[in-house]
DNA sequence: AAATGGGTTTAGATAAATCTAAATTAAATA
DNA sequence: TATTTAATTTAGATTTATCTAAACCCATTT
């Protein structure tokens, strides 16, 4: 098992959240992801690929091949077994998790992580509703879909939310939506596609298009 | 409250560790504690005395100052809530969590280590007996003295090792001399230093001069 | 098919941390 | 005090990760 540079690290998972599915990553995305610029982007690819981590050819986007998808897969264990450790132990609130836990990721000791994992009993989810690879790189596929594809009038429970920075986290908990919160959407619309969601018995109240795409809920 | 780089922390524990009391520490022998070359460790002091994190002439040797040994009492004190952990929570053993420890130490956070130190229970001293600074830096000065300097026939117990190879820790083991272990020096030999120590109602055995040295006991 | 323009790569520079080899200083010795 | 030697510093090179600016590729549009 080598070591991987922080900076490696950081592109690795950057590419592994980007590919998504079946597309490849540009040069552009990734520098924007990573608030780098494209030179720099390029730079890293050679070197990726020169640790046939990555496919890449000039001009056609890169993609994490086998290798380089179980070294990312081990990179967000780290990151989400100290998110659930940094909430559940140290009582540290939702919102405040990510951060620290982006510093913490980059101490790769195998067996630290796997005794943190049994100490915290195996968490299948972190604090967010995304699920941790196991010590084998194994990774629930979730079946989660996006409230804006949730039908009206359909109860749901949201599993997690996409976007982990500290402004939709402060947005959420003042909307008091968190993970598990059974919501129902009542109305949506076209002009600019907010949409009014019911939590409980709560009163109706809007929420923005781009809060809602950031929200997903469990589809069993 | 600056950041400072691993390399940059590195050097200032080094430096705390060997400066010991009043004196200075030279080139030669930072460069060996840290398996560096000493042409590094005069780059690495010029940069630290522009920091104002010590004093340095050239060729006089340096020691750090106020501001220095805050920063380092800051890194040591992460250093031990972690080794605390991996030891109290983790079950790590003892020999084990220096390593580990070692790149823990370099996440500064402060908020995480507060709460860290808050969830372990705010222990005074960390698995080897070394004390722990406080949030404020404050540390327990040890008055601790080496079996080596323990009049014989003094039953004393022991309170932390000094050197924290993986080596030493293997030979405390299998000697069965830990943290707490009450031990009583019978004697002495002048030829190679070595000596007889005695655990409860075990039979008399015999240590070497070198690894006297790193065994310490606390002197009230 | 030629031109345009955005995305991408290359070239060359910079900063941090390290090294080797050479020069320098200070302390010990003759 | 002059000399020797060991420790220390300087000079210059290397590696990693970054940048800016210039060059290049290629798809879309005239």
């Amino acid at each position: 098992m080598l070591n991987y540079s922080t900076s490696e690290e950081n592109y690795i998972k950057a590419i592994f959240h980007l590919q998504k599915q079946d597309g490849t990553v540009t040069t552009n995305e990734l520098a924007n992801e990573l608030k780098t610029k494209p030179a720099s982007v390029t730079d890293m690819m050679k070197k990726l690929k020169a640790k046939k981590l990555l496919n890449y050819q000039p001009y056609k986007g890169f993609r994490l091949n086998n290798d380089g998808t179980r070294v990312a897969l081990g990179i967000i264990r780290r990151h989400r077994l100290w998110e659930y450790f940094l909430a559940e132990k140290l009582k540290f609130s939702w919102d405040e998790v990510h951060e620290v836990a982006e510093d913490l990721e980059h101490v790769s000791n195998k067996k630290l992580i796997d005794k943190l994992d049994e100490f915290l009993g195996f968490p299948r989810t972190d604090p967010h509703g995304d699920p941790i690879p196991d010590a084998n790189g194994k990774i629930e596929i979730s079946r989660k879909i996006c409230i804006t594809e949730l039908p009206l009038h359909t109860v749901a429970i949201v599993s997690s939310v996409s976007d982990q920075s500290s402004e939709i986290l402060e947005l959420l908990e003042h909307k008091k939506i968190t993970i598990g919160t059974k919501l129902e959407v009542k109305k949506k619309f076209d002009f600019d596609k907010s949409m009014e969601i019911r939590i409980g018995r709560h009163p109706v109240f809007t929420i923005s298009d781009r809060l809602a795409q950031n929200i997903f809920v469990q589809s069993n």
